[in-house]
DNA sequence: GTAACTGCAAAATATTTGCATCCTT
DNA sequence: AAGGATGCAAATATTTTGCAGTTAC
């Protein structure tokens, strides 16, 4: 379960293409690069910090298609946030099942910003008052990471 | 005791000038407007929104620092939505007591986007990994809502 | 070769700031 | 009268769109 602080893998391209491959997207280096990214850092990120990580190699114009794309084909989300910033994040499940509904909980740290995606912790069921209809949950905790606290 | 000269709903505006004196915010045209909009609709509201309903009264940035200085005085709290837009909303504990922390749940519906304050259904604990210290829960459900649903 | 993707320019939108004037207390 | 609040102008930031050139397959 350390996958998050792996440095670089050999097959960790393969992956990605994969990844990309299975929902009809072309393998271009800034979808490459920006899915990369995701892995490495494991984190949430907003498109400025990738606007940043990725040295500005790319266009701010590409950045937001490729995050759009990415939503669109659920292999990323974004994740409501207190402050309203927008962040996305690439989760396990999403990543290698494509799934759309992402229903585990994330964590804001206060101190350092970043974003967690608590995958094994899930969202509770909710008893909403009669007549309304639950499609999605989304739970977002903040407070003072693991990294922070110590 | 209330002003002598008041128009249709004494009570209201009472109640209004109240909260804003409790806030040592000086009782003007714009707050009252907006926070009587608010108690009105009783629903979330977005910046473009209270533009339109207040049918362009107020200039743009009064409202922007309208929204600013309410949210820094605990009146309204923003509310964490799954596409990233802003939205405030007053809601009762808070307007009533000055509370900072929303711990109930929100609720948009997808039909009619409108975003509601469940403020009888308060947010689950969650168990957080090691480490981490829990501050603020916000808790998103989106779905269907009661009018739509019928 | 063709369809899809990217970069650039520019438009559209959203938010912030400075300052002179007006309003609340 | 004094300090804060507003409106206007403009600066800044964010996101979207159109199009021509480039790249993946």
């Amino acid at each position: 379960m350390p996958t998050a602080f792996l440095p670089i893998r050999p097959d960790m391209k393969a992956t990605i293409a994969e990844i990309l491959k299975r929902n009809q997207l072309s393998i271009t280096e800034s979808r490459t690069k920006i899915l990369e990214l995701f892995q490495d850092t494991g984190n949430a990120l907003s498109h400025s910090m990738i606007e940043q990580e990725t040295g500005k190699e790319f266009d701010r114009v590409t950045i937001y298609r490729t995050l759009q794309t990415f939503v669109e084909k659920g292999i990323i989300h974004t994740i409501p946030t207190a402050d309203n910033s927008v962040l996305y994040a690439l989760c396990k499940e999403a990543c290698t099942q494509g799934h759309h509904h992402d229903n585990h909980v994330h964590f804001i740290c206060d101190q350092c910003n970043t974003t967690y995606c608590l995958d094994n912790i899930s969202t509770p069921d909710i008893k909403l008052p009669k007549g309304f209809i639950q499609t999605q949950t989304d739970l977002v905790v903040s407070g003072i990471c693991k990294n922070c606290n110590s």
